[in-house]
DNA sequence: ATTCTAACTGAAAATGAGTTTCAGTTAGAC
DNA sequence: GTCTAACTGAAACTCATTTTCAGTTAGAAT
């Protein structure tokens, strides 16, 4: 198995859970290919990839990856909630069209550990993770909506 | 009509929209009372008043005052699309405890033209607006989940 | 290895946020 | 005042997500 597989393994013994199949291919899957996946996508792949797994695990499975920190849940607000997988060390976050909808991911975040510690001391929350959506028109959606101006 | 409503209703007229009742109803509600409300809770709220609107038309119109930036839609990941109105000149963002799904608005973000500029010199996007959520624990459920673990 | 059982599974039904349809109404341009 | 495109609300619909339930399984206990 997989050594990233192997470790989640690990990480969902530890809170209580079996490894069963669809946690497994779930795993596989997002190591494999993951990129802000919604459930229905990840579950149209598997089925593709002729894997036998239900819906319903797919989002039960997602809610218990999400609990224990395996993957982070996203929503860009095109109506449904998006997944991908969390890499230790590796922090991005996501660029989006709000025309149609194109999503970059992108590095370089601004969210230091001196507003965390100001957050936590003026609220008496222990901060965990945080989420950052820039959004914007790309290049194309620009140049469309440029076009549609001149002609119209 | 109160200043905002009346601005707002200016912003409305320039991108081509009526001031219809509903609209009115709901720049008055989110001007006297907006906080990250859900589109169920501002219906019952106003129903509550005795105000005429049906649901289908906070609906279509939150999404009209979110075209035109007047209302930020946020998702919190509690089953629901929040709304909030843009105070032109104000600008905070959210923390919000993972266990019970309160809800801190805070000042003092981060995010700066100069990580825009990067961005959009890097895409080609032309960037319009961010949103920050931060999640954590409040000092309620770590106390919660701190008794939990002395009592088992 | 076998037994046991709480945790887990998938299919089907239910839920509920949000959208579409449509016949009637209205803001506001003329 | 007239006219009409934009707008409204009720009802029907869509579709992401959750719940239910009867059967299955991981893995701890023996």
């Amino acid at each position: 198995m997989d050594q990233r597989v192997l470790q989640a393994t690990a990480v969902l013994r530890r809170h209580g859970y079996k490894l069963t199949k669809p946690r497994r291919l779930l795993l596989e899957w997002f190591y494999r290919r993951g990129e802000h996946a919604s459930a229905q996508e990840v579950f149209d792949s598997l089925c593709r990839q002729g894997q036998e797994i239900g819906l319903t695990s797919v989002y039960r499975n997602l809610e218990v990856l999400v609990k224990v920190g395996l993957v982070r849940q996203i929503c860009f607000h095109d109506g449904c909630h998006r997944y991908e997988p969390v890499a230790p060390g590796e922090h991005h976050h996501h660029l989006i069209c709000s025309d149609c909808g194109q999503i970059i991911k992108f590095h370089g975040c601004t969210f230091d550990r001196e507003l965390a510690e100001r957050l936590e001391q003026e609220t008496g929350f222990m901060v965990n993770c945080h989420q950052l959506q820039v959004f914007g028109t790309c290049k194309f959606c620009q140049q469309e909506s440029a076009t549609k101006r001149r002609t119209v």
